[in-house]
DNA sequence: GGTTGTGAACAAATTCACAGCG
DNA sequence: CGCTGTGAATTTGTTCACAACC
């Protein structure tokens, strides 16, 4: 019946958008094919691994001269669902929010600002990036206007999980999460999150690595001032 | 000599940080200790991830008993380099790059913005979230004046690599890019990257998936659009 | 009894290396 | 001859399952 869907391995399909990315651009540079190394280069990966990841998506090169740039482009672009906009709903219109509202770089790649949502009253009625922002209670309708959506949560964390839940009832199966917080979601809803100060600590752990890691001195130190587990450690009660 | 550098695996360390906001909370929590489990649920992740994670960092849990929060949020934090506050430096202080700006995440976590710096002159002199905006001449005497910094990219993407090895010439070394481009760093650069487009784009794959995955009738109506890959493409000349 | 810490089994992802084809 | 496509080898990451220990 339906044809054989090719599995296609979480860290080959969070590379796609970066080939694609380069290949428009290869493209835009009057280039009409290119390597897979040329490609590798372009990505910041190996080209046995350019060759892997595209080998998932059908045998679209060609032996001895690489890939076509306008079909390969289309075809990622198919498989990746860019062939249409993917209209954003925006909850939480405070910094962040507000921030992602102005941010050029969604509606340049296909993915419009549609509405923004906020709980606090006082913001209902404000207007942002042009668009009225609405109360919470406004999302099923919303959605159903809107049809395919993609939700961006962008609250403070201990709105995060009430969010997540309302933008599931309201039909959104596409939420992508700023709020430092980790949020469930139910069987059947794509769930990706953007934690920024996440990403400096993992930056924070190797820079003090090179400079020479944890200072093993602090940690006697330490040990004398905190309890090692084991010993008496409640004392108010 | 020194002690035997334990080799944590990445995955691990991009775990960390979650595990440590976790702790912190069940901390405000008034808990004294937390089971794998317990910090399993609240980062999301199974507890067997999570004992294995955390027997990197060395034998700090009780059997039978569980983990003491506060000797485990101070062990955390100093593997991470949370001891001390990481100045940022944000490069680009257009509508991302002023939203960074504002935004209190970063602050409240340890990271206070310490440089906004800009190569356009209609910035420089401009006041944003306190601070006054520099040029990009000011990089090497900001980064020497405050020591060790993580640099923030928030240019458009044709400017990012020019900037990185301005950056990387200044001396920094923790950098995070938010431009959307591959940008390349000499060694001894961690170089951590948040495309937020390509996030969208994962999302929009696997939403279309569950829609039924690229509509193969338009393969057939592309194909016949599309040069494939072997048949005479150029025509211009 | 309860929970950690960890070898061993398993799974996913990456890289190698080369046959196959244009 | 050049470059793709892909099995096989390797590395990295996850999960299991249970001995060790409080």
């Amino acid at each position: 019946m339906a044809a054989p869907t090719r599995r296609i391995p979480e860290a080959t399909v969070a590379r796609l958008p970066v080939y694609l990315r380069a290949l428009v651009e290869e493209s835009e540079a009057k280039a009409t094919t290119i390597s897979s190394e040329r490609l590798a280069e372009l990505a910041g990966v190996n080209a046995a691994k350019v060759r892997k990841d595209l080998s998932y998506l059908g045998s679209y090169g060609t032996r001895g001269v690489g890939y076509d740039l306008e079909y390969l482009i289309f075809q990622m672009s198919r498989e990746l669902g860019l062939t249409h906009d993917w209209p954003v709903i925006i909850v939480g219109v405070g910094n962040l929010g507000s921030a992602l509202a102005n941010y050029g770089g969604f509606r340049d790649r296909g993915f419009p600002i549609a509405a923004l949502v906020d709980a606090d009253p006082a913001k209902v009625g404000e207007v942002v990036h042009g668009i009225e922002v609405r109360g919470l209670d406004a999302l099923p309708g919303v959605v159903a206007d809107l049809g395919r959506v993609i939700g961006i949560i962008a609250t403070p964390a201990h709105a995060a999980q009430d969010v997540a839940d309302q933008l599931a009832a309201a039909g959104v199966t596409s939420v992508l999460n700023f709020a430092p917080a980790v949020i469930a979601m139910p069987e059947g809803v794509s769930l990706r999150k953007v934690d920024l100060a996440v990403e400096l600590q993992i930056l924070s752990f190797y820079q003090q690595r090179r400079d020479g890691g944890p200072d093993p001195n602090k940690i006697d130190e330490a040990s004398r001032r905190l309890p090692p587990p084991g010993t008496e450690a409640s004392a108010a009660g």
